[in-house]
DNA sequence: TAAACCAGTTTATAATATAAACCAAATAAT
DNA sequence: ATTATTTGGTTTATATTATAAACTGGTTTA
């Protein structure tokens, strides 16, 4: 039986990755709306995502304010890719 | 976004409950061979099935060995088909 | 200028997964 | 016959993870 990519396999993470994946970028507050999570927990999942080299994280602004915004890397995308065929094996889709 | 059932979201979980999907009953034995888990790991995670109404277990004995064999309930069977689709969304399948 | 707010980060805690250590019974070896 | 090994597990300890609470630094509002 096929390893399920621990990185991936996190309920938030998982979320993040999949709104990544249909989309040019999304930032912080778009994230926190969509997933429900709290910031705290994103944060740490932002950076755990960024660190595995998944996603890159770009502090910019928007005026005055800070915006952070992430997009998927290739690697992230190939990553994803993988984790969803090894889950069809679990599955049976 | 749905929420992913904990109890099924893990590795060694979602493996067995995958195995007992497509199999009348199977043995501890058997399980373990499956997904290559250590033997204590298999345990602590039949049990957690099992408390959550999701298989059954029952010890027997063939000869004088023990046996204990699991077997997906229905509700197990039911949670496992939720998952898929809650999973699905999260794909994109 | 103080109070409330926004966009996050850091830290503490609780839950989880996992393997190591253990146990009892059966079989094999000496 | 007694000791060693294997089988089929369970219990316990540890390391990792997920998560939220508490905090920070700047910003707008009152």
């Amino acid at each position: 039986m096929k390893e399920l990519d621990p990185i991936l396999h996190s309920q938030l993470r998982l979320a993040v990755m999949s709104i990544l994946m249909n989309v040019e970028e999304a930032d912080f507050v778009y994230l926190k709306e969509q997933t429900e999570s709290t910031a705290g927990n994103l944060s740490v999942q932002l950076d755990k995502l960024s660190s595995a080299g998944y996603i890159t994280v770009t502090k910019g602004f928007v005026g005055k304010k800070t915006r952070t915004t992430c997009q998927v890397t290739e690697q992230g995308r190939k990553a994803f890719e993988q984790y969803v065929e090894a889950l069809k094996t679990y599955l049976n889709l």
